[in-house]
DNA sequence: ATCTATCATTCATGAAAAATGATTATTTGT
DNA sequence: ACAAATAATCATTTTTCATGAATGATAGAT
């Protein structure tokens, strides 16, 4: 068995077909029916169902996927470890939540910059669920995301605690002013757009406030939100921190939570390696010089 | 980069040399030096330094080869997992305890070979620790061994609680009877020769009694044990059930122990994989049905 | 110091496998 | 019936792999 056989079994499962794998793999159908029959011939398997619509997996072909995959990914892994020679340098995709990348980023990132130029740092915001997937897949090296986070691939780094706010119009002095000044529904909540990891946390908020919540907005950026709110279009859940160096922080007013529903983790992840890269390894160990001093 | 090159690859580490691994692979030293050279030159870095009395990995080398090895293993489970057609036959390899495969697994063994008679089961003893590592590395599919184990690739079932008591000659009616019979160095003490997983704990049991034991006397077999207890050369500590079914239980008297002395938990471990064997499965099944009811 | 045994590398050659392009067969939707 | 899409087949070329013989290098023995 031999694992371009498995790219190329890999390619035909994903596209549904033999002619849009050959192409996705640079190659052209006739090669990859042999190959994918050869693997069939040496499994002794079939593990197609040939339609004349294109190539459906069978049982046994949906065994193997996942082994397919991670073969894959562990050859990777391998290639990347053992030219790894201690000295970083090279890509490093970073991903981060928008509130996080706001404003923790960057003085870190600056920081590690300036340790290791060599390094390519990149940087994508997203919500937490998509960027522990994109760590998980491989699409990125780590991750700064919204806690708690459990899996057994994953290897977890506390490295803020941020104090959720809830933000309002700064006409509002106090929590039941705001309940007072807004319909009986309760005010609306601004989230992001793309499933955001305090949305939860704010139904919660509202829900424990007795507020039933007329509307979720959602929106696509941090500065909208907020801009939103400042004009008394609703409320939202930020970091403090986000909150007070916000441009519009005198349009705003900050409003603090019990204990229990303020306080958040975001935390570091990177996926559980046989062999932890070094640029990763710097990145952590700058990460370690920074943590609870600057996340006060 | 090919999984037949990494094979290729772990077999000169592992040897030591191209010519040893060329005859280990059933081929010849140059094709061996040419699969090595390529895979230098993918990977772009040396993986070995040439020497005149072999080959030796370099750093690159030894971060490669836990990823050849775990490739290899990988893709031999992939193959196992697609040919898996949910129908138990073909060979399943158990690895026991002398103690367990005496009292605890004849009734086990065929009651599942009866229920699946396409399995071709063998079942080989050993102490815990050398099980351990067989299963980790593939050369068991299971096994049963003392707990406590906690290892992030195997699966651990509890399936018997046994009770150890310790074992004197007749003639000591009880403990203080023994220890007074004895020289004042106390009782010898008679265990496995390969590092049986008792051992320890009956260091622990005396002692806890104030006995610092005569002496060690290590056997290779169950029988041999049981008879020399009996002839009054030491004392053991052997699972109640055991002692209890022995063709010498006349000429030996059990003395019970505190609870948190005299229990060990006797685990079936397996590796964890992407895809439980169905051979496995149906196996764990039967032990299911066992289980507490046998334990007793 | 020289010889010898042991290794790894190099090279030429033949065999096997893979990739390619063209062709065919089958099915689906018009 | 026809056209479009798709996988299988086949002949051909290209690449890769395996082999055996020759070469070179080194450590240990004489």
């Amino acid at each position: 068995m031999k694992l371009s056989d498995l790219t190329t079994f890999a390619a035909v499962a994903n596209c549904g077909g033999i002619t849009r794998a050959a192409g996705e793999l640079n190659t052209v159908q006739s090669n990859v029916t042999n190959r994918i029959r050869g693997l069939e011939d040496e499994i002794g398997v079939p593990l197609f169902e040939r339609q004349a619509r294109g190539m459906v997996l069978t049982d046994a072909g949906r065994r193997l996927l996942p082994y397919a995959e991670r073969l894959n990914a562990l050859a990777r892994e391998a290639l990347h470890a053992a030219r790894d020679d201690g000295v970083p340098k090279g890509p490093l995709s970073i991903g981060a939540m928008e509130t996080t990348a706001a404003v923790r980023l960057p003085a870190l990132l600056s920081r590690y910059h300036r340790a290791y130029p060599d390094v390519a740092l990149s940087l994508q915001t997203g919500p937490t669920a998509a960027l522990v997937q994109r760590v998980l897949d491989g699409g990125l090296d780590g991750a700064f995301v919204a806690g708690p986070i459990d899996h057994p691939d994953l290897s977890v780094t506390t490295v803020f605690i941020e104090e959720l706010v809830l933000l309002s119009a700064g006409r509002w002095t106090d929590l039941a002013a705001l309940r007072a000044g807004t319909a009986e529904t309760g005010p609306s909540a601004l989230v992001f757009r793309t499933g955001c990891s305090y949305r939860q946390r704010l139904e919660e908020v509202m829900s424990g406030f007795g507020w039933p919540s007329a509307a979720r907005l959602e929106f696509g950026t941090l500065d909208g939100i907020i801009g939103c709110v400042a004009a008394d279009m609703g409320v939202t859940l930020l970091p403090r921190a986000v909150a007070e160096r916000s441009a519009l922080r005198e349009a705003i007013r900050l409003h603090a939570l019990p204990r229990a529903q303020g306080e958040v983790e975001t935390l570091f992840v990177c996926r559980r390696a046989m062999h932890q890269g070094c640029v990763l390894k710097s990145f952590l160990s700058c990460l370690a010089a920074t943590d609870t001093a600057d996340a006060a």
